[in-house]
DNA sequence: CTGTTAGCGCCTTCAC
DNA sequence: GTGAAGGCGCTAACAG
């Protein structure tokens, strides 16, 4: 009764074989202009439309690719899936959200979605391979399995990579708060599962440090990237004996958080101490005082990633494995000179 | 060769036929012990894992829901989407990302995937229902079409709907400024094609003008969403002659942008006018002063349009058609008196 | 240019 | 409890 309209049905309507229908449907040119009228003109009056699945199933692609993220909740992403997104519709693909917030089951669960033929191709922003692939770094020659394109891993990984210069960003906000005339600093950073933490905290610290101004362990305090976890580091801070004056948050909400509460603690931001951020988030600009931050390219990130997975399905990849992107220095008002 | 093995092999390998072996993994107990084990152990063998794409095919279903957005770099979503992603996990379904920025005939990409099977269904969060699908509204009896869930739509349409109660939410605002002795007001309002909006605009503006304070045009301005639109529409409320004491900005980022342009301007918030915005973002409790807000249950939300969605492809829905979520006033400092 | 045919990988009757 | 066979909707050979 209800059923979808087949090939088959619109063939016998038109009087031609299915595979007219298909072709005059699929490669109108392939087809003369008279069958081909006749089978568009049956396929919409019974509103016929190929059934994707049956095609998908066929060719053995699905055309859609899944995205990994560790906390899809997370105000940083928004953006990042903005430009995979546009990316992906424009040349026919899809788009999976795979939130691995859920343990590390849920990682199975979406590999396990690559290995089944349900999307071609995941684009990792988790910090290291989910759970399920087989490591490819311990492969001697080349990464042999679903097309993978990390975002945030460790170099070496013999997959492709499109990253922020984390390393970089972290020496470039030093280099700020050096310039500034600061000489006591702290780090509210994020987790160092992740490697682009990892290398945000050795940039900066690597910079200080050689610089002279080594920042001593109780001034890293590690944050769980929303605001109030910056507000929590920032009375850490606080308690210590040897107050920092330039604070270096790995994200803007950390951030936000920390002057928040620097200021509910009598403290003014930037008179009394700096605080850098790190994003750009939309807000950034317009806080009192305004956020000085790094910021990231967060959609063009995205596209890239995106484009280079759908070249390495389409095995069309061009160029650089290992792609790095940089972050900007956005000086704004929360960092001020050391008085 | 380097193609995936299928059910055939493993049977071979077995020595068993393919039905046992499709048996064997998908419902174990139907198998005698002994042949399940030689099967899975075939199957672990030469790492043979069922294809989902046959799979579905045969069943005719996807297990992929899409959702439709208007804009997915607005911050407000990644909560909305949590809720949609974890709820859909659960439940063995599979999240698509449908930005509809791209225009129209995006919509109908998405809408076409719908109808093709590349999805069972879609929660629609664009304000209408999306083009290609026959409006349901002029249908006599029910909906018959595709599943859909929508979650800012207009009551009487005849699908249905999980939205947010926005003409209370908005009455909640103006009550709370009319409490603060409030009489000149003003709104910064989202899209009036958005029947959210409309639902926020009249909601507020009822409730004020039947306290006997209706609000002039030249005070209702219509804002973009973003940082940039509160700057933008704050200076035009500026440049009136009749300044509001208090503004209602149908979102977070355009109460911080109002509130930005106004402190630039010279005025205080709230000693000289009022701001309060909508959403509760993380950033709403951190910034100076911190913004009185409606708050949404976003991820509560997305939870709970994906949970019906999923139930009417189940075909197991339970109750309410329209199902109305409350937002709740956060005060802070953003309002206060007036003086 | 068009029609016929053989599967893609799986599940599900239907026999045995 | 198990095997054989048909078919889901479509496309890609191969003939005509």
């Amino acid at each position: 009764m209800g059923n979808r309209p087949t090939i088959r049905d619109v063939a016998k309507l038109a009087d031609v074989s299915i595979a007219s229908v298909s072709r005059a449907l699929t490669r109108p040119e392939s087809v003369k202009e008279k069958t081909r009228d006749r089978v568009i003109e049956a396929a919409r009056s019974i509103g016929f439309q190929l059934n994707r699945q049956a095609i998908d199933f066929r060719r053995g692609r699905s055309d859609a690719l899944i995205v990994l993220v560790s906390d899809i909740a997370n105000p940083f992403y928004p953006e990042f899936f903005k430009g995979i997104e546009k990316e992906a519709r424009e040349r026919g693909f899809t788009v999976l959200i795979g939130d691995t917030a859920g343990g590390p089951q849920s990682e199975s669960t979406y590999v396990g979605m690559l290995a089944s033929g349900k999307a071609d191709g995941l684009i990792s922003n988790i910090g290291r391979l989910p759970q399920g692939i087989p490591s490819p770094v311990e492969i001697e020659d080349s990464y042999q399995g679903p097309p993978i394109v990390a975002c945030n891993h460790d170099a070496g990984a013999k997959i492709p990579m499109v990253r922020i210069d984390n390393y970089s960003a972290g020496k470039a906000a030093a280099e700020h708060l050096l310039q500034l005339g600061h000489r006591r600093f702290a780090q509210i950073h994020g987790s160092l599962e992740f490697s682009d933490f990892r290398a945000r905290l050795t940039g900066f610290s690597d910079t200080v440090a050689s610089a002279g101004f080594p920042i001593p362990a109780n001034l890293l305090v590690p944050g769980g990237l929303r605001v109030q976890s910056g507000r929590d580091a920032a009375e850490k801070l606080l308690s210590q004996t040897d107050m920092p004056t330039a604070i270096f948050a790995h994200n803007d909400e950390m951030a936000l958080g920390a002057i928040h509460q620097l200021s509910l603690s009598g403290l003014r931001v930037p008179a009394d101490v700096s605080v850098m951020g790190f994003d750009d988030l939309s807000y950034a600009s317009a806080t009192m005082p305004t956020i000085t931050t790094m910021r990231l390219p967060r959609e063009a990130w995205g596209a890239a990633a995106c484009k280079k997975l759908i070249d390495q399905i389409l095995g069309t990849d061009s160029g650089v494995h290992d792609q790095m992107l940089p972050a900007e220095l956005i000086v704004r008002e929360s960092t001020a000179p050391h008085s």
